[in-house]
RNA sequence: AGAGUUGGUUGGAUGGUUGCGCAACGCCUUGUGCGUUGUGAGGAAAGUCCGAGCAUCACAGAGCAGGGUGCUUGCUAACGGCAAGCGUGGGUAACCAUAGGAAGAGGGCAACAGAAAUAAACCGCCUAAGCCUUACGGCCGGCAAGGAUGGAAAUGUGCGGUAAGAGCGCACACGGAAGCAUGGUGACAUGUUUCUGCUGUAAACUCCACCCGAUGCAAGAUGUGGAAUCGUUAUAACGCUGCUCGCCAGAUUCCCCCAAUCGCUAGAGCGUUAUGGCAACAUAACGUCGAGAUAGAUAACCAUCUUCAAUGACAGAACUCGGCUUACAGGCCAACUCAAAAC
RNA sequence: GCGAGGGUGGCGGAAUGGCAGACGCGCAAGCUUGAGGUGCUUGUAGGAAAAAUUCCUGUGUGGGUUCAAGUCCCAUCUCUCGCA
């Protein structure tokens, strides 16, 4: 599980995202990335109401997280990410959504082995 | 064994590995740190339909308007909730449903159909009285028994009565109102006497009784720099309520900043036992402390056990409680009803 | 978390408790034309029956009040909007 201080949380850092970043989709899930000035890299995850109950987006969001967890070491630094869901999210299970999020970084740059 | 009714209960347990939030303690490299220990969602946490606490708003106040509730008695901090009853309706029954005061305060509405819709005469029935006519019959009239309709046509049956008829009279039945008696705390029930035969609708307006000040933790408290406008002894700008009164000397807007800290969890709390009560519930004693996040923590995997099965339903606290309503895989328990084979 | 409003033909959108679907767009058929457009007329909720026509179901869903409900009341589903 990914902890705080690799989280995105304040509005104006997804508001910054929303205007300038680079967006980038696959089939479940959109990308949005930028640089920033720190040392780390920050992720956030977006899941809308649409999707389901609360149930179903707090389970997603620990996937995601789960995810990132797993590939940090592989992510360049100094880069803020936000993941937005598409509601075919709820048919994939996590092995794909790790493979899909592994392209997704891929392509925009920011992956190295 | 079959068909069914009602109520209650449960919503896996233990251990391990990898992770996350919070708290306490410790460490040193003093911070977006590490370690240890503890703790970490529900029966509905949901819908936000009611009721409270709490907070702010003259001093939380008055009147009008507006809204809510509506059989009785009790329970409760309170309620539109709950319990026990009453009446009405449904079901063979267990049982279920029930916003159930007033239409004699007042107007309003009742489409279409039908002669007529809250009072009537289209068809129909009748010529006894009066007038005309030799007579048949006609005029003047009388009647509401029968008849298309409709949710509803003014109580039904029989006898008397009559020209024809009619609660016009009588008997019985069916209501309604008032009084009295008995039982019950009461709603009401039973009996009886007198009068009486009145359309429905208040979940439309209304009347009656009772209740409600407004806004909601995005309440609010602490902290915080600058600018502009309005007001300052008054008919109070602004605010408290939609309006009127009454009260208040600071108020409003824009920019900046933190989305800071507090509020934030020990409470009408939970469990067991006893006593009182048909019950809801109350009282007492003993025990107990069980989340507090803020882009928002509870997860994943494995093993063992209980189990038909546990991989499985509905579903995630956001200030806190009491209810209601709705969703829900499967399991368990209790009470009762109907039919009837067989014994 | 707190609060407000809506849901009616294929689409937009009316309707005082009284024959549901005004009106517009669209669609279909006919007339007009050499042909098309425009214009005019008629029809158009769904299902069943060969047709005239008849029957049944229809205002998000389920109940209730009423003689009668799109409308009044209750519950529920869903959509939209506002509040720092």
């Amino acid at each position: 599980m990914l902890k705080k201080k690799f989280r995105l949380k304040k509005k104006y850092e997804f508001q910054y995202l929303y205007k300038k970043g680079v967006r980038l989709h696959s089939a479940s899930v959109t990308l949005l990335c930028a640089q920033n000035k720190h040392h780390t890299s920050k992720f956030g995850f977006v899941v809308s109401k649409k999707i389901g109950n609360s149930v179903v987006r707090n389970a997603i969001k620990r996937k995601l997280r789960a995810c990132i967890d797993i590939f940090l070491p592989n992510i360049k630094s100094e880069c803020n990410c936000m993941f937005i869901a598409k509601d075919t999210i709820t048919q994939k299970d996590f092995s794909s959504l790790c493979l899909e999020i592994k392209g997704l970084l891929q392509k925009a740059g920011i992956w190295y082995e």
